[in-house]
DNA sequence: TCATAAACGAGACGGTACGTCATGTCTTTTT
DNA sequence: AAAAAGACATGACGTACCGTCTCGTTTATGA
């Protein structure tokens, strides 16, 4: 996981360095990695980027825009397609969830989340980006509209909420290994509710 | 407000001093409102208490174990039972968005949270916690299955899990003020569901 | 080197237990020995010595007072009477620095000195001790005059100063092995003098 | 005295700063002076030179460090040179326990031999200083040696040594003001003996 | 062409908080 | 009455980071 491939980085003149940024935000996601937010210090990842802390401060004014930024560059999960929303639900929670688990994202957004708490200016960039990927969620839900699959009047922001809500708990908790039926059934008693059928 | 009931509070023997682990406690939790979790230290905590660090070390191990007893001191919020799940659950919410509002209980809870994102034993205890209170808002359901109202192969778990979450994302996000209507549509849509009724 | 002769030490009632002060005593010259002057605190004795605290600051109002009893209760050095000054001279010194380096009380003296330095009880103890002692090297030197050996109007005070001025500097400079021959050249240069004689 | 010049020193880039070595040195005598051994500490240190406690342990590993600079930056005590080795060797005294008690230098030396008492490093770094300033010593005698006043045999070594040996003595006993009779009568001894005459 | 401006690494700075240790005082319980 | 036990407020210990600063170097740009 080396992150300098130039033993000696310089200043490349009056502009920013790419290279620079390059290695202080993957010494951000290794630091990340290995120590935890607990070890997660401007500090740390100065060190590790072998970079000046002032540096880091010229570009990311706090802890949480660095972490923003590592967790932006990082691929997104994939939405599925399968033209029932049901599916699309549960399929993007099982592929978030295995994002999640499988790289670094689950500790970059969990790391993002704890910063908002005491951070401001963290918390509102986790709205911000929180409002992107609410309306991107609630596009899978848009599309079962069209079908006709929901009816028109729901609250997709609503529903987008309760899945994104379910998804950031069993992050937070460490519940990402969660049995794959217990997401089929949260999934599954938003859709079709758990009040027992009018007889 | 005050902590310092006596201005020079001793030892009282060889043993723990209530009035101290009183002040202690008093002064954590009025850290954390005027202070946030960002000013939450045990430094801090010692200074307002006028009590000594190694004190507040002797009986609570971390930070967490401290804010896990501020949080637990705090009165719990009403579960109402109203012989109609939707309500009850609508009630449950809104009484503790507004006791999360209302009180330093929020503030407590979301340090808490975030706290445990970097500490191992905050975790821990965190999930001790959330599995009592999730057993407890397992039972409003479980009163529901009694009475017929939803089946018995409901899994309550998941259920008292979909509600905290949203519940959970809300505070962790400054969401506590939201539209009764949209605590409503949330409940309703794990009542209900989404999905159009079959024609 | 154990100091707890019974695991369960009582209270014997309304009076001192010699055996709580024995151990004391025991643990501080332990302790001194074990760990040096850096590590001699009150809560290192007591805990040797599984006494509370309390129970050696009623006695020992400070640690130069410990100190000064751990090193009064030692053997006291010989002081040679062979009829000869010089020789005895010598000789006591080779004898007080075998005794410093050999056994405990050396520690225990040089931690004496040291607290003297910041302890103003402690300064008036070593002073009243070392009046003690002076008195008992001149004694030395008295019994010279008495038999001639150097004259009257010499302050066998000054000359007791000397000598034991040369000793606590070996002493405080961790050179108490010094070569005998040199002990031999100081007491030789203060018995004939290293001027020339007058020719 | 005053220690802060500037209200707000800073950093002058990835190098020592002159000024704060100045103030905290500084700081560390005035402590000294003020509050004695007993008060000595990083933290007082630091607090009068309004430095950071960091700054100090920078460049000062230990107290003895710290102790022995600020000793070494004082004003050397002069060696008179009378031409004749006893004027010259109760002059030093004289001048010596002149510096010590009217200057910070006896506290401060007081202080390093205390604390090289319990500090392994601190007492390499007084037996160092002490060497040197032994052979400075033992030039008035290598000088006398010199004129022929004492005999070439003289190990100068031991004499320096029974010198400093008393003025340590005296220092380490409050006794820096004593009657000038009495260090003439020492250095007379050292000088003349105090062996009757051979009659 | 060459001075200027900006970014770089490095690391020192005054601070705050950490978690631990020792101090000397206190009270309860036991003998 | 004295001892053990141990809690208490206090404050120093030495370390880690914070965010800011200045250095000396490097390079692209604009006068």
């Amino acid at each position: 996981m080396a992150e300098d491939a130039d033993p000696a980085r310089r200043s490349i003149g009056a502009r920013r360095n790419p290279d620079s940024a390059e290695a202080i935000l993957q010494a951000a996601e290794t630091v990340l990695v290995e120590a935890g937010y607990a070890g997660f210090s401007i500090e740390a990842v100065a060190r590790r980027a072998r970079a000046g802390k002032p540096t880091i401060y010229r570009w990311w004014p706090s802890k949480a825009a660095l972490l923003l930024e590592v967790y932006q560059r990082q691929k997104r999960v994939d939405v599925p397609d399968t033209g029932r929303l049901e599916e699309d639900l549960v399929g993007f929670l099982k592929n978030l969830f295995a994002h999640w688990r499988e790289t670094s994202s689950g500790s970059v957004f969990r790391s993002l989340i704890a910063e908002a708490q005491s951070d401001e200016t963290a918390a509102a960039a986790l709205a911000d980006y929180s409002l992107g990927r609410r309306s991107h969620t609630a596009q899978i839900i848009e599309r079962a509209k069209a079908r006709g699959e929901i009816p028109a009047e729901i609250d997709s922001a609503v529903v987008a909420d309760l899945i994104a809500s379910f998804a950031w708990r069993h992050l937070l908790t460490n519940r990402l290994d969660e049995d794959e039926a217990t997401i089929g059934k949260a999934v599954n008693y938003v859709m079709r509710g758990i009040a027992a059928p009018a007889s």
